[in-house]
RNA sequence: GGCGCCAUAGCCAAGUGGUAAGGCAGAGGACUGCAAAUCCUUCAUCCCCCGGUUCGAAUCCGGGUGGCGCCUCCA
């Protein structure tokens, strides 16, 4: 394979060569489940999980894993709240994550260490750390990572040391335990009521990044592959990662640095502290788990995308239509025709199109782009007639394309009728629609048809469009659909 | 203030040196009682602006304008 990926370490598109010939290990910084997880998260682990099921399906036998933040600050604050302890909460926010992420058709990762299993773990690697030299115990009964004992701090985020320390003086009070305002904690102390683990340094818990370090080399070694997660986890959480982890096993921590860019609602980023988040299962609610994914993997995943319903409604109509072609495809197949013939290039063409695509850093945008041709042609062919010479084969030959292409975006797996028949179910909730009463003038309108009172059917039919509904007439009866608003 | 990213048609969005993928919307056509769906055709002489490099730039370099992000919890 000829993948190239863009590593945030050195700026540019980079060939993938993994470690050890054959074999992937790759990190995901998960969520802190302190809360349900929004449109944001859905499009760090669709763009990895996309990632994963490409170089599985490129060969590769990959490791994935991917971790769950289960104590911290955030949630020992919610918890009080709601009057739970902290690891109920957290165990809670776990089970909806992976319902959040198995609607989205997610796979899970081979491995999902949770923090609070791996304390020895990551006081080993606290330890260690002090033991080299790069981390001090502070009176307070805190750890700290030593910023002035590792020169290469920065380099992931291309800081300078001197004029983060200028910038960081305006705003960080000077605190007495901290030998330079820039060291971060690796281990801190319990205060009461909270939890903690017995430690060489006392009673306490885990700081922000080192459970990522301790898990990453748990799981995957000390170096490892690919390590993903948002853009906004490259400075602080991924550059100190690096130091930790380099600073207790003196080795390369990871080859390849993978970051998403952001989901943006009116160009602004999506987040919890702002507010204008969406969470997964109430844009569920509205909009099919296919269509989601179709909406995030339209744009190359290092670039912003925005939020909107004009988008989900166009990715919906998007999915709808693919979906039709495989379900057209599927029953022109079984009607059979001719065997043999000449199979026409199109299959063969997209297919080596989608996968120079998927190579170039998972360009997943331009690989569905070409899909969607694949799309035209097959429905082109199905319209043919039976005895064209080659039809049967050509139409076989793009289903399994469809087929592979679907492995890899994680979209059109599932029975048409059934994904149609969800992503009307949701219209109607969007829409508010009476289905009863549709049904009812649907019906009236079928019988004023047989009666060939065409005015009349005609005016039935401006009365549903009226309401956004728009019918079809076959020769066994009518249907109808949801209009896509697609437009302002 | 420091660092980084982005700017492509009405809208969404690929494209990083060889003359603009794909989708939505729009227009015309086939099909249809009329429609819908489907298919076909059409729709950016041009890629924010100004310079430069080059035989050749949306693509590289410099400057400008506009937007966003990180520097604090954050996917």
């Amino acid at each position: 394979m000829g993948l190239k990926v863009f590593n945030t370490l050195s700026g540019k598109k980079e060939d993938f060569v993994p470690l050890e010939q054959g074999r992937v290990g790759m990190y995901v910084c998960g969520v802190t489940v302190y809360d349900f997880s929004h449109i944001g998260h859905a499009r760090c682990y669709v763009a990895f999980d996309v990632a994963y099921r490409y170089l599985k399906a490129s060969g590769l036998e990959v490791r994935y894993v991917r971790n769950f933040t289960d104590v911290d600050d955030k949630i020992i604050n919610r918890a009080a709240q709601t009057g739970e302890a902290p690891v109920d909460l957290a165990t809670r926010n776990i089970r909806a994550f992976h319902e959040d992420m198995d609607a989205l058709n997610c796979r899970r990762p081979d491995v999902e260490p949770r923090v609070t299993d791996h304390i020895p773990d990551i006081i080993a690697l606290v330890e260690r750390i002090v033991a080299n030299g790069h981390g001090y115990a502070a009176p307070d009964g805190s750890v700290y990572f030593s910023i002035d004992s590792f020169r290469e701090y920065g380099q992931l985020s291309k800081r300078n040391l001197d004029d983060m320390v200028a910038g960081a003086s305006e705003r960080v009070d000077e605190d007495p335990n901290k030998r330079n305002p820039l060291d971060f904690v690796l281990w801190k102390p319990a205060k009461p009521g909270e939890p903690w683990w017995e430690s060489p340094w006392g009673r306490g818990r885990p700081g922000w990044h080192i459970e990522c370090s301790a898990m990453s080399a748990r799981h995957l070694g000390e170096t490892f592959d690919i390590h993903g997660g948002g853009k906004d986890l490259v400075f602080p959480h991924h550059e100190n990662e690096i130091a930790q982890s380099r600073a207790a096993s003196g080795r390369e921590f990871v080859k390849y640095w993978l970051h998403n860019g952001f989901v943006n609602v009116d160009q602004e980023k999506m987040s919890k502290s702002l507010g204008n988040f969406f969470t997964i299962r109430d844009v569920l609610v509205k909009y099919h788990p296919e269509a989601i994914r179709m909406f995030l993997l339209s744009t190359h995943y290092r670039s912003p995308i925005n939020y909107s319903t004009r988008n989900l409604e166009e990715a919906t109509g998007r999915i709808e239509y693919m979906t039709e072609t495989v379900a057209k495809l599927d029953a022109a197949i079984a009607d059979g025709g001719p065997e043999g013939g000449e199979v026409a290039p199109d299959a063969e063409r997209v297919k080596a199109a989608i996968r120079e695509a998927m190579d170039d850093d998972f360009n997943t945008a331009a690989a569905l782009g070409h899909l969607f041709e694949l799309c035209r042609g097959a429905n082109d062919w199905v319209a043919r007639k039976k005895k064209t010479p080659g039809r049967l084969a050509t139409l076989v030959a793009i289903r399994e394309v469809l087929r592979e292409a679907a492995s890899i975006f994680g979209i059109l797996e599932n029975p048409p009728a059934r994904v149609l028949a969800e992503i009307k179910d949701r219209d109607v909730v969007r829409l508010g629609l009476d289905v009863t009463d549709i049904e009812k003038v649907i019906a009236e309108r079928w019988a004023a048809r047989q009666a060939k009172d065409f005015a009349r059917a005609d005016a039935l039919r401006a009365e549903l469009g009226a309401r956004n509904i728009d019918v079809s007439d076959s020769p066994s009866g009518s249907t109808w659909r949801v209009r896509r608003q697609t437009q302002e």
